[in-house]
DNA sequence: GTCTATAAGACGATAGAC
DNA sequence: GTCTATCGTCTTATAGAC
Protein backbone atom coordinates (compact mmCIF):
# COMPACT_ATOMS: atom_id res chain seq x y z
CA UNK A 1 0.00 0.00 0.00
CA UNK A 2 3.07 2.60 0.86
CA UNK A 3 4.57 1.43 -2.22
CA UNK A 4 2.06 2.27 -4.57
CA UNK A 5 2.49 5.71 -5.95
CA UNK A 6 0.92 6.47 -9.55
CA UNK A 7 2.50 7.14 -12.61
CA UNK A 8 2.89 10.89 -11.73
CA UNK A 9 6.20 10.20 -9.32
CA UNK A 10 7.85 7.53 -11.61
CA UNK A 11 9.33 10.23 -13.79
CA UNK A 12 10.77 12.81 -10.62
CA UNK A 13 11.97 15.57 -12.23
CA UNK A 14 10.61 15.83 -15.32
CA UNK A 15 7.13 18.17 -15.34
CA UNK A 16 8.29 19.57 -12.24
CA UNK A 17 5.89 23.04 -12.90
CA UNK A 18 3.06 20.88 -13.42
CA UNK A 19 3.70 18.96 -10.08
CA UNK A 20 4.09 22.51 -8.38
CA UNK A 21 0.46 23.55 -9.63
CA UNK A 22 -0.60 20.27 -8.35
CA UNK A 23 0.98 20.83 -4.59
CA UNK A 24 -0.18 24.51 -4.45
CA UNK A 25 -4.10 23.48 -5.61
CA UNK A 26 -3.79 20.65 -2.64
CA UNK A 27 -2.64 23.33 -0.16
CA UNK A 28 -5.47 26.33 -1.41
CA UNK A 29 -7.80 23.08 -1.81
CA UNK A 30 -7.32 22.02 1.86
CA UNK A 31 -7.59 25.26 2.79
CA UNK A 32 -10.26 26.96 1.45
CA UNK A 33 -11.88 24.06 -0.69
CA UNK A 34 -12.03 23.86 -4.65
CA UNK A 35 -15.17 26.11 -5.25
CA UNK A 36 -13.37 28.79 -2.75
CA UNK A 37 -9.67 28.67 -4.74
CA UNK A 38 -9.27 30.48 -8.23
CA UNK A 39 -6.49 29.67 -10.55
CA UNK A 40 -5.54 33.61 -9.68
CA UNK A 41 -5.07 31.78 -6.04
CA UNK A 42 -2.92 28.83 -7.29
CA UNK A 43 -0.94 31.47 -9.52
CA UNK A 44 -0.08 33.93 -6.73
CA UNK A 45 1.24 31.19 -3.99
CA UNK A 46 3.41 30.11 -6.75
CA UNK A 47 4.33 33.88 -8.07
CA UNK A 48 3.25 33.36 -11.41
CA UNK A 49 0.50 34.76 -13.63
CA UNK A 50 -2.71 32.48 -14.41
CA UNK A 51 -1.34 32.49 -18.09
CA UNK A 52 1.57 30.22 -16.66
CA UNK A 53 -0.72 27.64 -14.55
CA UNK A 54 -2.79 27.33 -17.94
CA UNK A 55 0.17 26.54 -19.60
CA UNK A 56 0.26 23.21 -17.63
CA UNK A 57 -3.34 22.30 -17.52
CA UNK A 58 -6.13 23.51 -19.87
CA UNK A 59 -8.67 23.60 -17.78
CA UNK A 60 -9.55 23.91 -13.61
CA UNK A 61 -11.24 20.97 -13.94
CA UNK A 62 -7.53 19.08 -14.99
CA UNK A 63 -6.39 20.21 -11.84
CA UNK A 64 -8.78 18.71 -9.98
CA UNK A 65 -8.69 15.62 -11.32
CA UNK A 66 -4.82 15.63 -11.12
CA UNK A 67 -5.06 16.13 -7.54
CA UNK A 68 -7.86 13.34 -6.83
CA UNK A 69 -6.89 10.83 -9.37
CA UNK A 70 -3.99 8.98 -7.21
CA UNK A 71 -6.45 8.68 -4.27
CA UNK A 72 -9.49 7.76 -6.54
CA UNK A 73 -6.66 5.07 -7.52
CA UNK A 74 -5.41 3.87 -4.31
CA UNK A 75 -8.94 3.70 -3.27
CA UNK A 76 -9.89 1.55 -5.99
CA UNK A 77 -6.84 -0.82 -5.59
CA UNK A 78 -7.65 -1.08 -1.80
CA UNK A 79 -11.47 -2.30 -2.87
CA UNK A 80 -10.37 -4.48 -5.28
CA UNK A 81 -7.98 -6.60 -2.92
CA UNK A 82 -10.92 -6.49 -0.62
CA UNK A 83 -13.32 -7.47 -3.45
CA UNK A 84 -11.37 -10.65 -4.20
CA UNK A 85 -11.23 -12.22 -0.32
CA UNK A 86 -13.66 -15.06 0.01
CA UNK A 87 -14.66 -14.77 3.28
CA UNK A 88 -16.56 -12.23 4.35
CA UNK A 89 -14.77 -11.26 7.37
CA UNK A 90 -11.64 -11.15 5.76
CA UNK A 91 -13.28 -8.60 3.33
CA UNK A 92 -14.27 -6.10 6.00
CA UNK A 93 -11.22 -6.61 7.50
CA UNK A 94 -8.94 -6.11 4.33
CA UNK A 95 -11.24 -3.13 3.33
CA UNK A 96 -10.98 -1.48 6.93
CA UNK A 97 -7.83 -1.59 7.14
CA UNK A 98 -7.05 -0.42 3.69
CA UNK A 99 -9.41 2.56 4.28
CA UNK A 100 -7.53 3.60 7.21
CA UNK A 101 -4.53 2.97 6.08
CA UNK A 102 -4.86 5.19 3.34
CA UNK A 103 -6.56 7.96 5.09
CA UNK A 104 -4.25 8.33 7.52
CA UNK A 105 -0.99 8.17 4.86
CA UNK A 106 -2.73 11.14 2.44
CA UNK A 107 -5.26 12.89 4.90
CA UNK A 108 -5.13 16.33 3.44
CA UNK A 109 -5.99 14.42 -0.11
CA UNK A 110 -8.94 12.73 1.49
CA UNK A 111 -10.55 15.18 2.79
CA UNK A 112 -10.13 17.44 -0.46
CA UNK A 113 -12.19 14.22 -2.30
CA UNK A 114 -14.97 14.48 -0.35
CA UNK A 115 -15.05 18.41 0.93
CA UNK A 116 -16.64 19.75 -1.97
CA UNK A 117 -19.41 19.28 -3.53
CA UNK A 118 -17.91 20.56 -6.37
CA UNK A 119 -15.49 17.58 -6.50
CA UNK A 120 -18.00 15.34 -6.60
CA UNK A 121 -19.49 16.56 -9.41
CA UNK A 122 -15.93 16.60 -11.66
CA UNK A 123 -15.42 12.42 -10.61
CA UNK A 124 -19.16 12.01 -11.70
CA UNK A 125 -18.22 12.54 -15.25
CA UNK A 126 -15.35 10.23 -14.76
CA UNK A 127 -16.45 6.32 -15.58
CA UNK A 128 -16.43 3.96 -12.81
CA UNK A 129 -15.76 6.53 -10.36
CA UNK A 130 -19.30 7.22 -8.89
CA UNK A 131 -20.34 3.40 -8.08
CA UNK A 132 -16.82 3.65 -5.59
CA UNK A 133 -19.34 4.22 -2.37
CA UNK A 134 -21.82 1.55 -3.62
CA UNK A 135 -19.18 -0.84 -3.54
CA UNK A 136 -17.21 0.27 -0.46
CA UNK A 137 -21.06 -0.09 1.46
CA UNK A 138 -21.37 -3.77 -0.57
CA UNK A 139 -18.26 -4.85 0.41
CA UNK A 140 -18.32 -3.75 4.10
CA UNK A 141 -21.56 -5.16 5.00
CA UNK A 142 -22.11 -8.05 2.94
CA UNK A 143 -25.97 -8.77 0.72
CA UNK A 144 -29.01 -7.81 2.70
CA UNK A 145 -27.15 -5.41 5.90
CA UNK A 146 -30.02 -4.27 8.21
CA UNK A 147 -30.61 -0.73 9.02
CA UNK A 148 -28.55 -0.36 11.99
CA UNK A 149 -25.49 -1.53 10.25
CA UNK A 150 -25.82 0.87 7.38
CA UNK A 151 -26.13 3.52 9.54
CA UNK A 152 -23.08 2.63 11.37
CA UNK A 153 -21.21 2.58 8.13
CA UNK A 154 -22.13 5.65 7.07
CA UNK A 155 -21.40 7.42 10.40
CA UNK A 156 -17.85 5.55 9.96
CA UNK A 157 -16.88 6.31 6.49
CA UNK A 158 -18.06 9.99 6.86
CA UNK A 159 -16.17 9.90 10.20
CA UNK A 160 -12.97 8.80 8.28
CA UNK A 161 -13.40 11.92 6.29
CA UNK A 162 -13.97 14.16 8.83
CA UNK A 163 -10.36 13.15 10.34
CA UNK A 164 -9.16 13.94 7.30
CA UNK A 165 -10.02 17.48 7.88
CA UNK A 166 -7.68 18.72 9.91
CA UNK A 167 -9.17 18.06 13.26
CA UNK A 168 -6.90 15.81 15.11
CA UNK A 169 -2.94 16.81 13.27
CA UNK A 170 -1.72 16.25 16.76
CA UNK A 171 -1.74 12.68 16.52
CA UNK A 172 0.78 10.52 15.01
CA UNK A 173 -0.17 8.35 11.90
CA UNK A 174 0.41 5.38 14.05
CA UNK A 175 -1.68 5.97 17.49
CA UNK A 176 -4.36 7.43 14.68
CA UNK A 177 -4.66 4.27 12.43
CA UNK A 178 -5.14 2.07 15.51
CA UNK A 179 -7.55 4.38 17.07
CA UNK A 180 -9.27 4.70 13.86
CA UNK A 181 -9.20 1.20 13.75
CA UNK A 182 -10.21 0.41 16.55
CA UNK A 183 -13.67 2.69 15.95
CA UNK A 184 -14.45 0.78 12.87
CA UNK A 185 -14.61 -2.31 14.99
CA UNK A 186 -16.98 -1.38 17.91
CA UNK A 187 -18.80 0.48 15.20
CA UNK A 188 -19.18 -2.65 12.79
CA UNK A 189 -18.48 -5.86 14.70
CA UNK A 190 -20.81 -8.20 13.24
CA UNK A 191 -23.53 -9.93 15.88
CA UNK A 192 -20.84 -12.43 18.28
CA UNK A 193 -21.75 -16.16 18.44
CA UNK A 194 -23.34 -17.17 21.14
CA UNK A 195 -19.21 -18.69 21.82
CA UNK A 196 -16.50 -19.14 19.25
CA UNK A 197 -17.42 -22.46 17.73
CA UNK A 198 -15.77 -22.53 14.62
CA UNK A 199 -13.68 -25.69 14.59
CA UNK A 200 -16.05 -28.60 13.41
CA UNK A 201 -16.01 -31.54 15.68
CA UNK B 1 -36.49 19.93 21.79
CA UNK B 2 -39.21 19.49 19.26
CA UNK B 3 -41.24 23.07 20.41
CA UNK B 4 -38.07 24.96 19.58
CA UNK B 5 -38.55 27.34 16.91
CA UNK B 6 -36.46 30.46 16.94
CA UNK B 7 -37.80 33.79 16.53
CA UNK B 8 -39.09 32.95 12.81
CA UNK B 9 -42.22 31.24 12.89
CA UNK B 10 -43.10 33.23 16.06
CA UNK B 11 -44.68 35.74 13.53
CA UNK B 12 -45.85 33.11 10.95
CA UNK B 13 -47.48 35.68 8.04
CA UNK B 14 -45.62 38.62 7.62
CA UNK B 15 -41.75 38.19 6.16
CA UNK B 16 -43.55 35.88 3.64
CA UNK B 17 -40.91 36.74 1.05
CA UNK B 18 -38.59 36.81 3.10
CA UNK B 19 -38.96 33.44 4.48
CA UNK B 20 -39.40 32.03 0.58
CA UNK B 21 -35.83 33.49 0.05
CA UNK B 22 -34.91 31.04 3.02
CA UNK B 23 -36.83 28.73 1.67
CA UNK B 24 -35.40 28.10 -1.50
CA UNK B 25 -32.01 29.14 -0.24
CA UNK B 26 -32.39 26.17 2.14
CA UNK B 27 -33.18 23.68 -0.91
CA UNK B 28 -30.16 24.87 -3.38
CA UNK B 29 -27.42 25.13 -0.61
CA UNK B 30 -28.75 21.45 0.34
CA UNK B 31 -28.05 20.80 -3.47
CA UNK B 32 -25.07 22.41 -4.72
CA UNK B 33 -23.66 24.13 -1.32
CA UNK B 34 -23.49 27.46 -0.58
CA UNK B 35 -20.27 28.52 -2.70
CA UNK B 36 -22.12 26.92 -5.55
CA UNK B 37 -25.42 28.66 -5.20
CA UNK B 38 -25.99 32.42 -6.59
CA UNK B 39 -28.33 35.14 -5.74
CA UNK B 40 -29.43 34.23 -9.54
CA UNK B 41 -30.16 30.51 -9.04
CA UNK B 42 -32.35 31.37 -5.95
CA UNK B 43 -33.94 34.59 -7.97
CA UNK B 44 -35.04 31.92 -10.87
CA UNK B 45 -36.30 29.46 -8.06
CA UNK B 46 -39.03 31.47 -6.76
CA UNK B 47 -39.56 33.05 -10.47
CA UNK B 48 -38.19 36.83 -9.95
CA UNK B 49 -35.37 38.45 -10.34
CA UNK B 50 -31.75 39.43 -8.25
CA UNK B 51 -33.32 42.36 -6.92
CA UNK B 52 -36.40 41.38 -5.35
CA UNK B 53 -33.96 38.93 -3.59
CA UNK B 54 -31.81 41.61 -2.71
CA UNK B 55 -34.82 43.83 -1.28
CA UNK B 56 -34.93 40.87 1.86
CA UNK B 57 -31.33 40.72 1.94
CA UNK B 58 -28.70 43.29 1.26
CA UNK B 59 -26.27 40.60 1.18
CA UNK B 60 -25.81 36.86 0.37
CA UNK B 61 -24.07 36.40 3.60
CA UNK B 62 -27.15 37.50 5.56
CA UNK B 63 -28.58 34.70 3.52
CA UNK B 64 -26.55 31.86 4.49
CA UNK B 65 -27.02 33.60 8.48
CA UNK B 66 -30.77 33.03 8.64
CA UNK B 67 -30.67 29.72 7.02
CA UNK B 68 -28.00 28.79 9.67
CA UNK B 69 -28.70 30.68 12.92
CA UNK B 70 -31.67 28.88 13.50
CA UNK B 71 -30.04 25.24 14.09
CA UNK B 72 -26.75 27.35 15.83
CA UNK B 73 -29.20 28.58 18.23
CA UNK B 74 -30.95 24.84 18.67
CA UNK B 75 -26.96 23.35 18.89
CA UNK B 76 -25.82 26.40 21.44
CA UNK B 77 -29.56 25.16 23.48
CA UNK B 78 -28.51 21.74 23.37
CA UNK B 79 -24.53 22.10 24.92
CA UNK B 80 -25.88 24.62 27.31
CA UNK B 81 -28.09 22.16 28.62
CA UNK B 82 -25.94 19.44 28.91
CA UNK B 83 -23.44 21.63 30.42
CA UNK B 84 -25.90 22.11 33.11
CA UNK B 85 -25.74 18.68 34.20
CA UNK B 86 -23.45 17.27 37.29
CA UNK B 87 -22.20 14.34 36.56
CA UNK B 88 -20.26 13.90 33.90
CA UNK B 89 -21.96 10.20 32.76
CA UNK B 90 -25.62 12.63 32.31
CA UNK B 91 -23.62 15.27 30.30
CA UNK B 92 -22.59 13.12 27.58
CA UNK B 93 -26.24 11.23 27.33
CA UNK B 94 -27.42 14.55 27.40
CA UNK B 95 -25.34 16.07 24.75
CA UNK B 96 -25.78 12.90 22.57
CA UNK B 97 -29.33 13.20 22.81
CA UNK B 98 -29.47 16.38 21.96
CA UNK B 99 -27.54 16.14 18.98
CA UNK B 100 -28.59 13.26 17.36
CA UNK B 101 -32.18 15.01 18.09
CA UNK B 102 -31.22 18.16 16.74
CA UNK B 103 -29.57 16.14 13.71
CA UNK B 104 -32.37 14.11 12.81
CA UNK B 105 -35.32 16.99 13.25
CA UNK B 106 -33.32 19.12 10.55
CA UNK B 107 -30.82 17.21 8.65
CA UNK B 108 -30.51 19.20 5.90
CA UNK B 109 -29.90 22.03 8.17
CA UNK B 110 -27.52 20.63 9.77
CA UNK B 111 -25.34 19.15 6.65
CA UNK B 112 -25.45 22.69 5.00
CA UNK B 113 -24.14 24.16 8.79
CA UNK B 114 -20.97 22.20 8.01
CA UNK B 115 -21.23 20.99 4.24
CA UNK B 116 -19.15 24.27 2.93
CA UNK B 117 -16.04 25.80 4.39
CA UNK B 118 -17.63 29.06 3.57
CA UNK B 119 -20.14 28.19 6.10
CA UNK B 120 -17.37 28.17 8.29
CA UNK B 121 -15.97 31.71 7.30
CA UNK B 122 -19.33 33.16 7.48
CA UNK B 123 -19.63 32.26 11.04
CA UNK B 124 -16.23 33.20 12.29
CA UNK B 125 -16.98 36.28 12.14
CA UNK B 126 -19.78 35.66 14.27
CA UNK B 127 -18.86 36.30 17.79
CA UNK B 128 -19.70 33.14 20.26
CA UNK B 129 -20.08 30.65 17.58
CA UNK B 130 -16.30 29.53 17.15
CA UNK B 131 -16.33 27.81 20.39
CA UNK B 132 -19.29 25.47 19.60
CA UNK B 133 -17.00 22.57 18.75
CA UNK B 134 -14.19 22.96 21.22
CA UNK B 135 -17.46 23.04 23.84
CA UNK B 136 -18.91 19.82 22.24
CA UNK B 137 -15.81 17.92 23.01
CA UNK B 138 -15.20 19.49 25.68
CA UNK B 139 -18.69 18.29 27.26
CA UNK B 140 -18.55 14.83 25.19
CA UNK B 141 -15.55 13.61 27.28
CA UNK B 142 -14.91 15.54 30.37
CA UNK B 143 -11.52 16.71 31.90
CA UNK B 144 -8.19 14.79 30.33
CA UNK B 145 -9.67 12.23 27.93
CA UNK B 146 -7.23 9.84 25.80
CA UNK B 147 -6.60 9.91 21.97
CA UNK B 148 -8.69 7.58 21.48
CA UNK B 149 -11.47 8.67 23.16
CA UNK B 150 -10.78 11.94 20.70
CA UNK B 151 -10.09 10.15 18.12
CA UNK B 152 -13.89 8.55 18.83
CA UNK B 153 -15.62 11.82 19.28
CA UNK B 154 -14.92 13.29 16.26
CA UNK B 155 -15.47 10.52 14.11
CA UNK B 156 -19.12 10.28 15.75
CA UNK B 157 -19.38 14.10 15.26
CA UNK B 158 -17.87 13.90 11.72
CA UNK B 159 -19.94 11.05 11.12
CA UNK B 160 -23.12 12.22 12.56
CA UNK B 161 -22.70 15.42 9.71
CA UNK B 162 -22.45 12.92 7.14
CA UNK B 163 -25.63 11.40 8.23
CA UNK B 164 -27.44 14.51 7.46
CA UNK B 165 -26.30 14.76 3.94
CA UNK B 166 -28.39 12.19 2.36
CA UNK B 167 -27.07 9.39 2.73
CA UNK B 168 -29.74 7.69 4.59
CA UNK B 169 -33.08 9.40 3.12
CA UNK B 170 -34.39 5.74 3.11
CA UNK B 171 -34.87 5.74 6.89
CA UNK B 172 -37.42 7.31 9.05
CA UNK B 173 -36.34 9.68 11.74
CA UNK B 174 -36.94 8.00 14.76
CA UNK B 175 -35.17 4.87 13.51
CA UNK B 176 -32.63 6.72 12.38
CA UNK B 177 -32.80 8.56 15.80
CA UNK B 178 -32.06 5.11 17.60
CA UNK B 179 -29.36 3.30 15.15
CA UNK B 180 -27.30 6.90 15.51
CA UNK B 181 -27.23 6.98 19.30
CA UNK B 182 -26.85 3.29 19.37
CA UNK B 183 -23.48 4.01 17.55
CA UNK B 184 -22.62 6.81 19.69
CA UNK B 185 -22.87 4.63 22.95
CA UNK B 186 -20.53 2.06 20.71
CA UNK B 187 -17.65 4.76 20.00
CA UNK B 188 -18.03 6.50 23.22
CA UNK B 189 -19.09 4.10 26.15
CA UNK B 190 -16.47 5.08 29.32
CA UNK B 191 -14.65 1.76 30.11
CA UNK B 192 -16.75 -0.68 32.06
CA UNK B 193 -16.55 -1.13 35.55
CA UNK B 194 -15.26 -4.88 36.50
CA UNK B 195 -19.15 -5.66 37.05
CA UNK B 196 -22.09 -3.04 38.24
CA UNK B 197 -21.33 -2.40 41.94
CA UNK B 198 -23.63 0.96 41.88
CA UNK B 199 -25.45 0.16 45.17
CA UNK B 200 -23.25 0.78 48.24
CA UNK B 201 -22.49 -1.94 50.88
C1' DG C 1 -42.34 44.54 -3.34
C1' DT C 2 -40.85 43.85 -7.66
C1' DC C 3 -38.97 45.52 -11.78
C1' DT C 4 -35.10 47.25 -15.45
C1' DA C 5 -30.64 48.68 -15.93
C1' DT C 6 -26.14 48.92 -14.77
C1' DA C 7 -21.94 49.29 -12.19
C1' DA C 8 -17.54 47.10 -10.81
C1' DG C 9 -15.08 43.36 -10.51
C1' DA C 10 -13.73 38.19 -10.34
C1' DC C 11 -13.96 34.22 -12.81
C1' DG C 12 -12.30 30.67 -16.34
C1' DA C 13 -10.11 30.62 -20.53
C1' DT C 14 -7.44 32.15 -25.03
C1' DA C 15 -4.11 34.59 -28.31
C1' DG C 16 0.16 35.86 -29.30
C1' DA C 17 4.77 38.12 -28.02
C1' DC C 18 9.14 36.94 -25.85
C1' DG D 1 7.61 28.33 -19.94
C1' DT D 2 6.22 32.54 -18.71
C1' DC D 3 4.55 36.84 -19.91
C1' DT D 4 0.84 40.82 -21.27
C1' DA D 5 -3.49 41.68 -22.81
C1' DT D 6 -7.91 40.56 -23.59
C1' DC D 7 -12.58 38.12 -24.23
C1' DG D 8 -16.96 36.74 -22.62
C1' DT D 9 -19.42 35.36 -18.80
C1' DC D 10 -20.82 35.32 -14.27
C1' DT D 11 -20.84 37.33 -9.80
C1' DT D 12 -22.34 40.47 -5.92
C1' DA D 13 -24.48 44.60 -5.29
C1' DT D 14 -26.87 49.35 -6.18
C1' DA D 15 -30.00 53.08 -8.27
C1' DG D 16 -34.18 54.40 -9.50
C1' DA D 17 -38.77 53.67 -12.05
C1' DC D 18 -43.31 51.47 -11.35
Amino acid sequence: MATMTTQLDAVPHRNAGREKVVAAAIDLFAERGVSGTSLQMIADRLGVTKAAVYYHFKAKRDIVLAVVRPVIAELDAVIESAERERSQAVRTETLLAGLVDLMVSSRRLYAILEGDLAVGEILASDPGVSTLGERIVEVLLGPDPDPGQIVAAHIFLAGLKGIGQGITEGIADDDLRTHVLDCAHKLLRRRRRPLTRTTLP
